[in-house]
DNA sequence: AATGTACCCTATCGTTTTAGTAGGGAATAG
DNA sequence: CTATTCCCTACTAAAACGATAGGGTACATT
C-alpha cells in the first residue's frame, strides 16, 4: 500500500499552484524549487494532471501552468488516480472484478471495504483545503484519533 | 495503492489453514491447489509468515502447517504486514516520518488519516472471521455504503 | 536403516514499474 | 528575433514483483 513519489510530488506541485498568488501561470521550474522536485520529471506528472484536466498550460515566455477547475473542486483522489491509476487494485484488479474461490470468499468484502475507506479520505480532501493548511473536520478527526501518529 | 499478490496470497493461504478441519498440520501443497497458488511461491510466503509467528511449521511425512496462534487473534493487517512490511507508506517512508516544507504542510495529515483508515479495515478483520465467511458488523458497513461496488 | 514426505535456505531470473534524464521541437511574449 | 517555457519521444539504471530451481534437512513409517 504504497503512495508512490509520483503521486506525492503531482499533489504537493497542485498545492503549490493553488497556493500561488502570481496572477497569470506558473513556471514549472518554480513550482520545482518550491517543493524540491527535479524539474524534468515534475514536467512530465504536470502533463499528466493537464491530460486529466488537472490543469492547464500556457507556452512560452511568461507561460507555465493553472489550475483548470476551482481548487475546491479537485481532490487528492483526483490527483492520485491522473498519475498512477485506481487507487486500490488487488494483483492488478480492481476490488469488485475479483473472484476468490472456497474458503476465501469474504476476502472481497475485505478490499471493498478498503477502498471505501481509502477513498473516504482522498475524496473527501481538496486542493483548496491543503493551500489553506486545513483538511476537512472528519479527517481532522482520524489523525486525532489514539495512535494515528504511532508508527508500527 | 497496491496490494501485492503475495499479501493476497498469504491471506487466502492463512484462511485455508483456520478452515481446514483436519486435526493436525495442512501441506503447503494443500494450501497451494485449493487457492490456485503456485506451491513454491506459496512456500516463500509461509517462510515469512512463520518468521513473523503467524503460523508454525513442522517438517517430514505428516507434516505442515499449522496456525501458530488462534485465529481469532491474527488479523489482515498482521498478515500483509508480515510479507510486506508496513501497511502505507509515502516514498519508501512511514507517514509519520515525512517532513513537508512550505503549502504543503497539511499533506502530511492527509496521509496519516488515510494509514488511519486503512487500519481501520485491517486490523479490525480477524482470520477467524473470514474463515467462517463473514466481516466485522463495522466492516460490512463499508461494503453496504452508497457505491461502494462501483469501480471507478 | 532405508524411503518417501515435506519443509528450509539460497540463488537466480524475466518482466514490469519506478524514478528519473536527454534531446530536440513548437509556441508565445516582448 | 530571441529568450522563455511548455511538449513529445525515447532512453536508462535500479528496484520490485512474481515467480522458479537446486539442493539440504527433519521426520514418520516400514
Amino acid at each position: 500500500m504504497r503512495v508512490s513519489a509520483k503521486a506525492d510530488y503531482a499533489v504537493r506541485a497542485t498545492i503549490e499552484l493553488a497556493a500561488s498568488d502570481a496572477a497569470g501561470p506558473v513556471p514549472a521550474e518554480s513550482l520545482a524549487q518550491a517543493q524540491q522536485i527535479p524539474h524534468r520529471f515534475l514536467e512530465a506528472i504536470l502533463r499528466d494532471l493537464r491530460r486529466e484536466g488537472i490543469v492547464a498550460s500556457r507556452r512560452g515566455a511568461g507561460g507555465g501552468y493553472v489550475l483548470a477547475r476551482p481548487a475546491r473542486e479537485v481532490t487528492v483522489a483526483d490527483i492520485v488516480r491522473a498519475v498512477d491509476g485506481p487507487l486500490v487494485f488487488v494483483r492488478d484488479e480492481r476490488p469488485s472484478d475479483l473472484d476468490y474461490e472456497g474458503a476465501a470468499s469474504a476476502l472481497l468484502d475485505v478490499w471493498v471495504a478498503l477502498r471505501v475507506n481509502v477513498r473516504a479520505v482522498l475524496e473527501d480532501v481538496t486542493v483548496a483545503d491543503l493551500a489553506r493548511g486545513t483538511v476537512p473536520d472528519a479527517v481532522q478527526e482520524l489523525t486525532d484519533a489514539e495512535g494515528a501518529w504511532r508508527n508500527p
